[in-house]
DNA sequence: ATCTTTTCGTTTCATGTCAAAGTGTTTTTT
DNA sequence: AAAAAACACTTTGACATGAAACGAAAAGAT
């Protein structure tokens, strides 16, 4: 019999929440990959949601907003620009940056998919009381922001 | 501006979850990511524990423990055995399956490693108190059992 | 003005990821 | 026992992912 790492009993508590955050996190996500299913990937919805609630926004942001690194997001945003659901245009006051907004089309998609993706998490989450809904928050919320300064709300 | 989807309050509060429960598993895991950084890659880590925690495996046990699908399986135990770190021996009660253990370098690298990281996420649940532990836990848990049997405990 | 540093984005490299099709093995049917 | 179905894993193809090195543009230093 492998015999485990003696953890604290703090140590124990704080595994035990972890696997169960992660757990809930991946079952959760698998289940809303489905409304997008040979439309878009994960990481592709989010960046379209992103532009749609935000509007047009450089790269680096988006890359922020998803936190993704940069490097993937170019990977990102090279697929769907070939997709034609969104397009890159030079911000003439800063010659680094790209700006990048939605097309026709990818309003479209993003407005078609939206509300599927939104009744599957909302299904999900009806597991979940909505006192319960707002408390997972919360404790999400405060475990987070490890780290932060006290400035955000 | 962009016009947002005209949501019901049960789906602002499902999406509100929703989004703080995606960003502090992905906080997290970024932060547990360090300990490893150089050493495992977060999933390679994930095989070696399971094997540690629970002895040898089959293939498919091993993906349904960590939540990834088989063809990916292949390639992560294929790094793991090219690093010496597992090794694989074919079930000879069942000529379909590989038993996968763990070799002394295997053992050793997760038993060097484990501490590290459950100090890592120890510290990051350190924002929360242990009853908060406790409710997140309790909320993931009623989170991802939609759609099982109550069969479990 | 030139040099240096910083910043934004891209490229490269190694790995991970899933879905779907494929291979070999075992179990079930008939 | 031969055929069919189910199963365990592998292969392939497209995409995602982060770290690190890189190129170009902007900002700062002197």
């Amino acid at each position: 019999m492998p015999t485990a790492h003696q953890g604290s009993s703090a140590e124990v508590a704080a595994l035990d929440a972890y696997i169960k955050l992660m757990r809930a996190a991946e079952t959760v996500t698998s289940r809303v990959h489905g409304p997008l299913l040979g439309e878009l990937t994960v990481t592709q919805f989010g960046v379209l949601e992103v532009l749609h609630h935000r509007g047009a926004l450089s790269a680096g942001e988006i890359a922020e907003k998803v936190l993704k690194s940069a490097g993937n997001l170019t990977l990102v945003l090279a697929n769907l620009e070939r997709d034609g659901l969104i397009s890159r245009e030079r911000d003439r006051s800063d010659g680094r940056r790209w700006i990048i907004s939605l097309t026709a089309a990818g309003r479209k998609r993003v407005s078609a998919l939206f509300p599927k993706v939104a009744a599957a998490i909302t299904a999900e989450f009806a597991h979940l009381s909505r006192a319960e809904q707002a408390m997972l928050g919360e404790l999400c919320k405060k475990l987070g922001r490890g780290g932060r300064s006290t400035s955000e709300a």
